[in-house]
DNA sequence: CCCTTGTCGAACACCGCTGTACGAGTTACT
DNA sequence: AGTAACTCGTACAGCGGTGTTCGACAAGGG
């Protein structure tokens, strides 16, 4: 039986290395399905189904934390993005960014949404929306974003447009090549101030 | 065991009364949570797990029905939607319409979706798919819709707008009675050439 | 009024999943 | 080299779902 993080224990590397194993092996698996077991986990990641739950109490703990690995790096992606300059152009830098990561985890986005409690991603979720939402407030106060709708709804309209177009690309409607640029294109419109012209490709 | 449908056999009156009940109650149970089992529905309508076998030969088959039961009264209330003149009136008609549908059937949508093969949800919307693109295609050669996208992604974004809204209310962060005016700001915005300006409130 | 058609509950077989137990074998740290 | 940590396969228990079978019992229709 493998030790328990009890204070300060150090793991073998040889568990180190099992660990990662799952952790890749699960992040891969859920992106594909939501809804894989821990059996084609653990066989994707080289390991006996026993020693994943040696690592991981339950599935839901796996779960877990995949999602916060995968919140980590796009955290990380996400945190380089300049948001300063015209709103437009950052906004545009920002979904340029942010889609691939919608693309990649959202699978394991629906894993999470029916394997964690209800808070936990919108805990996890909290930093990289309020990165959304100051600059949308931002682009508001200069003018350049609607204010007749509430900034919580753009914050929505944002993801919806992004998940719509993995939705598209999934049906074969949508080359994954021309994704950035519509959802681009689409949002800025429709952040658009009634009665201001939509902005055209800026490039 | 009840009549196959065998050729041309007439049903019971007290089976039709049976199968009635158990479409309704499927429709009900599986609006709540996609995932209900034939056990609930049963209990919901009233009648006895055996009983919905008898009628339906798998869960499966029971789905499809009740999909095509709602997509039929969709399309009866979407049929009478006027879809002429300003296109962008008509627009804001259709979505106020469409919008009471996709709320009232998403959650039934998802249980269609991981229970019907791939093909046959396409199928069944072809219909109001194709009411849509029609209405924005006119939209596009009266120079009020723009062009710069495709028409299959301005149906998508839509869709994935209404859908968004759905997940708004369902988290608490919007008033269903805001949902149909910000869905339609945010598509006519969404849907407006570069250059021109946004439309505002027409009302 | 009688017979077909439906209905019911309980029980059963089957499936796949989660999580646990056991016992023997391997691998890493010291 | 020796010990603790780790891994493995198999097997088991439990759960909840689907679909079927059985036998007894209503209820509609000609």
């Amino acid at each position: 039986m493998p030790a328990k993080p009890t204070g300060t224990t150090t793991r073998r590397a040889d568990a180190q290395r099992s660990i990662a194993a799952i952790v890749d092996a699960a992040t891969e698996c859920l992106s594909r399905d939501p809804a894989a077991s821990t059996s084609e986990i653990a066989k994707v990641a080289g390991v006996g189904r026993v020693t994943l739950y040696g690592h991981f109490p339950s599935r839901t703990d796996l779960i877990d934390a995949v999602f916060v690995r995968a919140i980590e790096g796009g955290e990380a992606a996400l945190g380089q993005v300049d948001l300063t300059g015209d709103p437009r152009a950052a906004m545009s830098r920002l979904i340029e960014s942010s889609w691939h990561l919608v693309d990649r985890f959202r699978s394991l986005l629906v894993a999470a949404q029916d394997a964690l409690p209800p808070g936990r991603i919108r805990e996890l979720h909290a930093d990289p929306m309020e990165r959304v939402e100051r600059l949308i407030e931002r682009g508001r106060k200069e003018g350049v974003f609607r204010t007749d709708l509430p900034t919580s709804w753009l914050v929505g309209t944002m993801h919806s447009v992004m998940h719509g177009a993995a939705d598209e690309i999934n049906a074969g409607r949508l080359s994954p090549d021309h994704a950035a640029e519509y959802i681009t294109a689409t949002v800025l419109a429709a952040f658009t101030p009634p009665g201001e012209p939509v902005p055209g490709v800026q490039r």
